[in-house]
DNA sequence: GTCTATATCAGGATAGAC
DNA sequence: GTCTATCCTGATATAGAC
């Protein structure tokens, strides 16, 4: 008779682990402001004063989880599996495609794109969170990777690691996250070769 | 002793315009499930009955001034005012320093940014307006411009184009909507410089 | 420590006077 | 057409039993 869907979780779970998890589930759907503690509770399978014995107020709850997903950087997937001795062209390539593919064929990536990037005017910290756990890590990777490569003859491989990201990013906004990809439709190997082109010359 | 922070306009705008732009405030401010109807009708000067005479309920007041902003170009004023007859070196430059001097000198935008992509999971087809007027524009404009200067040698204006608007655009949300300038400091100028000389060859 | 039950109040939306 | 006054639901948060 219980119209809850609980969280699926071993009996093992803490009560803490339980409560985020529903959470997750709430904020991810609807966003701090639209996410109701009664609806965390049901889909943690707790009462709601235990919610409030471990998260002080829903704002709490909701930076310690979003932090904490930030922090999960095997959501991105950034670290291609691809081989770092690949030919760079190839390498770049199965580079821009994994992270593409994790991306956009993981709704709660994007779920979780669209809270940090709307929270951000009022949760800054959590936006810096973000930012530093996955851009920062993404940038820094491929800033390195341009410059131990000096085959590559990349002038500025920070800029370099800039205009790669940056055109990805925006390339998964205009698609998956504003679901406009009909609208200025792109094919994804025609810019991917385009872009590792205009880079290595 | 009224403590309401009225919109100021003329006593000659209609009570749309004064709903709206109480509206506006409101749903910049807080986003669309944080938003008062409340507050609305305080910035407004009128009452909450009135409202509701002129929208059948919140979202569909949310929608309507979210699609009247998307079509407001000029605040992005993308279209540079430089001379389409410049050098292109110099009117790219000046592209897009008109760009991010515009997106980033007005907190309505970025305001506007993080509510189009934090509500476009629930309200897509915001997001799709937001696409077609402001994206779409630029990246059509910029191709236009690369394709009908042969002398650039664009292989693949499109491509460029993404390339260009995207790498901005990621510059804009690491530095700007994300708070995050300082995390991964990187200096306009360079970057625009890099970005122009692997764009033009 | 966890639950049930409840206090408290603010939200969106409407009825009815003018 | 506009306002005042109000309904009712549902929100966060807590008190007190076990």
């Amino acid at each position: 008779m219980t119209k809850a869907k609980p969280v699926e979780r071993e009996p093992s779970a803490t009560k803490n682990e339980l409560i985020l998890a529903g959470a997750m589930q709430e904020f991810l759907e609807h966003g701090y402001a639209g996410a109701r503690i009664d609806r965390i509770v049901e889909a943690a399978g707790v009462s709601k004063a235990t919610v409030y014995r471990y998260f002080p107020d829903k704002e709490a709850l909701f930076t310690a989880l979003i932090q904490q997903m930030s922090c999960r950087k095997e959501l991105f997937q950034i670290q291609s599996p691809s081989s770092y001795e690949d030919e760079p062209i190839s390498f770049l390539k199965n580079y821009a495609n994994t992270m593409l593919e994790n991306v956009s064929g993981d709704p709660q990536v994007l779920t979780l794109l669209r809270i940090i990037f709307g929270e951000s005017g009022r949760f800054p910290q959590l936006a810096r969170a973000f930012a530093v756990n996955i851009e920062k890590v993404s940038l820094d990777f491929l800033t390195q990777y341009f410059a131990s490569h000096p085959k590559l003859q990349i002038a500025d491989p920070e800029v370099s690691a800039r205009i790669f990201i940056g055109t990805l990013v925006h390339f998964v906004i205009i698609r998956d996250v504003l679901h406009s990809g009909d609208l200025m439709p792109m094919d994804r190997d025609r810019l991917l070769a385009g872009l590792i082109q205009s880079i290595v010359n």
